[in-house]
DNA sequence: CTGAAAGCGCTTACAG
DNA sequence: CTGAAAGCGCTTACAG
């Protein structure tokens, strides 16, 4: 590959020359601009992107760390910041880390080692926050909320308020022996949609039935299986998010159980693919679009974010769609 | 940051030094040694991989590039791309380019400019061809094949035996009048699995009848909606991929069309959600994970592939599920 | 407007 | 075994 060097000689000026015609930083004689954009033209010189960052410590870089690329919610993020990154001219770099702390680990050292902007990591390993703070860079976390915070912002939503909803809209439609999926404990993102439907089952005198499952299909097929196991006389289903509760109807389908007729099924997240299954899921929608947005001015205001603005929640809200249906009542 | 200078001088050694220890290049006497690791240990430093880079005109890093996040095929296949690099201690960078000449275009000038070690390229841009050999780095097509041929290799299935089975099967399960929603003809994916479809039908003595649809759920939706007003007689549906087929049968089941009992449907990929839908979806299997690792290991051998071995081409498979059903025949 | 020089943070011949 | 030096390919004060 052509070097500035070699530009320069050709376009016969200096290195420092063909820099400010590349960057447009100084004005340059119009002949010699002529003759290096000639230059470049034909040695089809790029520049080294490494040797700028190295000098410039930035590399237009925002990095993406996700626990996994198989999950629709987080992709779906990954896009939405990718697109807002893009318009202001940064690129973004994903790490695909499987919900492992060293792989997570790695990633934000060769983000930091990479010169890299910003990062925006989902991650609810509560061992990743010291590390966080380490480095030079904005860092903010989404769809995760740790004891101690230690970064720029976190951007999480309502997952009490939506585990309320769930568990309220199930009541609604005339559910009283509802099972609650929830996620793992010790993720907070789980934790606080369980005590939404906790705290409604209290005030509403309800019975609390919990099973534990991880937020992926595989787990869900096998959750689902024992749930009716446990509990065969189930008649509302509050999944801990929507893969998991596409993981339900489908053994429910398989068994000849009829949604919403013998069972009720409600998500979580509002993921694209949730309207596009056959029924629509009805599900709890999380502003991912407004987040990713905001995820993303933040990186790029780097810091300036005043103390008090560290935590932003984003409200939730019920979207009822087809595997859930209200008792008779306004209905006409 | 702390830099190896800082750590050097703490140490009480030469920078060389320091990096010495660090990459087990050279033996170090070993109280320098410890006095080193010590030095890394107290100001936290972490090597510049920018700076190392720079030098070693490697980054550890190969570029992905793929048209769409939410496309799930192109997710299970840079996940295991992303598997099979880390296995070797490389690492994979993700982008998004929604289709786009011009982000292709300058994804591949960043990761050129950022010392990648190779590209894998899922582009169908024929315009792409020119720029993917001005870079001397090792680059890998896979999901396509272009006219010209200027890389590494190309790495795709055989498409049009997958139109093929496709029609076949269709008509194994007592369709007559099927009709086959084909991706856009100017990418060879879509156009052999066409031509697969048409031959089967000319030598069937078939009517060929055919809708064209990009490869998403909006698209799929909307297409089907106009299928079915232009072949109200349809009795099988043979999908572009997965996604579309999901779309499709979002409508069918909208309108009440029983699947398979009226119409048949079958898909093209074998992602993941196709066996996790309900009912599971029939469809073509595309080897994601074997292209996925292949991929990876020509990038890694640096394109010492023999001129011969360029084109590599996967073989494809049937996957009868639910959506569609054989006649009785075999079945006892 | 423009060139020579120094420097971004590493690594590796080259001497010793 | 180890340090001083040069260099990876850029950019930007600094002089002019």
């Amino acid at each position: 590959m052509a070097s500035i060097r070699d530009v320069a000689s050709r376009a016969g000026v200096s290195p420092a020359t063909v820099s400010r015609v590349i960057n447009g930083t100084t004005p340059v004689a119009a002949d010699k601009r002529e003759r290096v954009l000639q230059a470049i033209e034909e040695t089809g010189f790029v520049p080294n992107e490494v040797a700028r960052s190295l000098f410039k410590k930035s590399s237009k870089t925002i990095g993406v760390i996700i626990p996994s690329i198989r999950n629709p919610y987080f992709t779906q993020l990954a896009d939405v910041i990718d697109e807002a990154a893009k318009l202001q001219g940064y690129r973004i770099v994903l790490y695909n880390v499987h919900h492992d702390l060293e792989q997570e680990r790695s990633a934000l050292q060769m983000l930091a080692a990479a010169n890299a902007d910003g990062v925006i990591v989902a991650s609810n390993n509560e061992a990743l926050q010291e590390e966080l703070s380490h480095y030079n860079m904005p860092v903010v976390v989404v769809d995760a909320l740790f004891q101690t915070q230690q970064v720029n912002a976190y951007l999480y939503c309502d997952y009490y308020q939506g585990g309320r909803l769930a568990a309220e809209h199930l009541t609604a439609c005339g559910c009283r022996r509802m099972v609650c999926i929830r996620g793992a404990q010790n993720l907070y993102t789980a934790q606080a949609r369980y005590e939404g439907y906790r705290d409604f089952c209290r005030e509403q005198n309800l019975e609390e039935r919990v099973v534990e499952c991880d937020y992926d299909f595989q787990a869900g097929l096998a959750m689902t299986e024992e749930l009716l196991e446990r509990f065969p006389d189930v008649d509302g289903i509050i999944a801990c998010n929507d893969i998991v509760a596409i993981s339900v109807y489908k053994i429910l389908h398989k068994r000849g159980i009829a949604v919403p007729e013998q069972i009720q099924l409600i998500g979580f997240d509002d993921i694209h693919l949730s309207s596009l299954i056959s029924p629509e899921l009805t599900t709890i929608h999380q502003p991912i679009t407004t987040m990713g947005r905001r995820a993303v001015e933040v990186i790029l205001q780097k810091g300036t974010l005043p103390k008090e603005g560290r935590q932003q929640v984003f409200p939730v809200s019920l979207v009822p769609r087809e595997t859930t249906r209200r008792k008779e009542k306004n209905t006409k």
